[in-house]
DNA sequence: TATTGTTATACTCTATAACTATA
DNA sequence: TATAGTTATAGAGTATAACAATA
């Protein structure tokens, strides 16, 4: 019998390899996993704030800060001064950064046709369709983790 | 249009909120995912010396090293002398440790349920192929090893 | 008073290299 | 000489708490 539990244990499997081609590819440029999800949020989102990035992530400001660090010293990324808000910076990319993100962007294209090869368009939709309902009820659930208890 | 950019996004987006749901129930239980992954893995492996676990977690012996003295700390783990070589130790589970894995099994197993809540059988098989065709093929790209419960 | 980012501190995971006790 | 595990050191990622500047 295979059930949902074969779906979960795949998940599990894909989530694994995915993270492993994700930082072989990343150590070829330089890069740790940690900076680069940061740099993709910001080449995705444009200039935003470490507080943005911060929820972003789900990591906490102060990691955000670490992060920025790193990757101004690197030439990928650099602080700017937010317009209306003195307190704020808003990070955004540098040249060098920008072109980093293109050439993942690209890499990423091509693991993404390499993976679906061979289904076909209905396939996809249904496939896609799917994983929507399981990642929506993965968000839901984390948003709002069972038994909450009384909240001190 | 939907392709198949759509279905690594949503992919990669599970892969992220798995782990953080995984970190999360583990955090209820005092322990680290890299320990619970020790752990999981002597569970299923029995008795093992620490040179056999690095090469199955694929770290070095020195991390072991870490791991387990936490874990023994814990009261999950201990070490055993080696029946037939004073140099290794044996890394067995407590009674505490067994039942903490049984627990950790149950609890993936409602996971698993839920995620794929309001599928049909046939549709839960069609989704299983799919994502069996995807596994396959990452690891085809990779070389990489069997899945664990703490995505680390 | 609330928010943005930082300094200060600490823990976890990981690695390399040198050391010890055995084999 | 080779192997099993540990001590020593280091860097990355993460967290909480206290603080400054600004809103």
């Amino acid at each position: 019998m295979r059930s949902d539990g074969h779906v979960l244990d795949r998940l599990l499997q894909i989530a694994l390899l995915l993270q492993h081609d994700m930082v072989e590819s990343l150590g070829r440029v330089g890069l740790t996993p940690a900076r680069t999800h940061l740099l993709w949020e910001v080449h995705h989102r444009g200039p935003s704030t470490q507080q943005a990035l911060a929820a972003a992530l789900r990591v906490t400001p102060r990691n955000i800060t670490g992060l920025v660090d790193a990757l101004a010293a690197g030439g990928y990324a650099e602080r700017r001064p937010h317009p209306n808000d003195r307190r704020a910076t808003l990070v955004t990319l540098t040249g060098l950064g920008a072109e980093t993100m293109k050439g993942m962007a690209a890499e990423r294209e091509r693991l993404a046709a390499e993976l679906t090869d061979g289904l076909d368009e209905s396939e996809l939709v249904q496939l896609g369709r799917h994983l929507d309902g399981i990642a929506n009820r993965l968000a839901g659930m984390i948003e709002s983790p069972h038994g909450d208890p009384a909240l001190q």
